[in-house]
DNA sequence: ATTGATATTTGACTAATATTCAAAAAAGGA
DNA sequence: TCCTTTTTTGAATATTAGTCAAATATCAAT
């Protein structure tokens, strides 16, 4: 009864969590055009039938998928804030967490970019996009909360910039950067640590733009170092 | 003999523009996902079959489009930095320009973020791939000619922040625009007209990091006022 | 104008794959 | 052991990209 209820919930879960790596996995090796259903299946050892048990469409599963990913960057985000330092190390824990999702997780990219768009969100399942909307809003409130903190410290000029500007600068240089890897690297003359050197040094000249404090002396390095070892993904 | 060839050659390119003009006016409408190459080829007014003469797959007509979007793009940054006036106020036309297209074709967001991804790539022709990395190199390499004339007139610091540098920051600025235009407006709190001015802050605010001179008084919205008027998409 | 050759167009057909749902199997409970 | 309920299954359906043999149109030569 009761317990039984229990270990089928617990064994739902389990299932789905299967379902959503081993998709994944496959994602990473052949990409998600040429993902489909029968071939998960068969990959996690139940019918198709009961693919549709959980995801309602294909769609829904992949924005499942970018749900997880999100999640775990939320996850990261909040651990960067928390880290005892300056206001402007945390923002820039903020890339670094971001740069080291992209080197362990390349097939993310992939995943977001394609659930980012309408035609997806419309046949996936309203729960679903609301969940990843909500993810998305846990990984900018997060940094709106450091700009917050940075502004009670004093370590950023008051009405200058908006925090939603700021919000967009910032998170414009990452996506430029997770486009600019996915589409040109070894294909167009830019190499990857070319583009990685790039958009740390812009994203560095905004927070200089924002005015955000110690403008002057601050070892961008040396910041890397302190989060690489600090987080764990 | 001749003659007709050369009105072949003219039926045949007009033809082909008839189909991506409307195959772009169905995308606009209801999405790249929802056009089916029978509704197009309904819609133009020939077979399926001949449809596939112009294009071997539909990825390849997705190609084809961007390359027609890319181009007209690559024309006007061209126009921009032709225009007598002062380097900063030819890089900030190039986002003027960005926003008027912008603008003017929204569907223009769907096409090319949709062509930028390699399994697209995969099963478009060859030639049409590499003519939209051409062409892609041609508005990157009219911006690279803006920052050289910066350069050559005294207006950017050398040795600062190389050329690829300050490509990929503007770029991604716009990118990110593209992005949280296409995703989150009128979803999430941020409006249209709040992204506009975002960008355009973001944007002023790497000039400035890059040392692009005028750095102090220099009216973005004159510059604006500009290129609106002197710009013909 | 007629003809035969060549080029183009057509749309019914094939193939691939997402999704459904009736039947079968398993689990639960008496 | 048997009946009920829940879950799983995979063959069947639906959609749509892409093919190709047959039909049609074009054309140069007579």
């Amino acid at each position: 009864m009761t317990v039984t209820r229990e270990r089928r919930k617990r064994q739902w879960g389990e299932r789905e969590s299967l379902i959503l790596s081993t998709a994944r996995r496959l994602i990473h090796d052949k990409g998600f055009l040429s993902l489909t259903m029968s071939d998960l299946a068969t990959a996690v050892e139940y019918s198709v039938g009961t693919l549709y048990r959980h995801f309602e469409t294909k769609e829904d599963l992949l924005v499942a998928l970018a749900v997880q990913s999100i999640s775990q960057r939320a996850r990261l985000f909040e651990a960067v804030r928390q880290v005892n330092r300056p206001s402007r190390d945390r923002v820039y824990g903020i890339l670094i967490v971001r740069l080291m999702l992209a080197e362990a997780s390349p097939e993310t990219f992939d995943i977001e970019r394609l659930a980012s768009s309408p035609s997806i969100w419309k046949r996936a399942t309203a729960e679903r996009y609301q969940a990843m909307v909500a993810m998305e809003q846990r990984c900018s409130g997060t940094v709106i909360e450091i700009i917050r903190d940075a502004l009670a410290a004093g370590d950023l000029p008051a009405g200058q910039v908006s925090e939603a500007e700021i919000i967009f600068g910032l998170w414009s240089i990452t996506v430029g950067f997770h486009r600019l890897v996915q589409s040109f690297v070894d294909i167009q003359q830019v190499g990857l640590a070319d583009a990685i050197t790039a958009v740390k040094k812009n994203y560095c000249l905004l927070l200089d733009g924002y005015g955000w404090q110690p403008v002057g002396d601050w070892d961008a390095q040396e910041v890397e170092d302190v989060f690489r070892a600090k987080i764990d993904l």
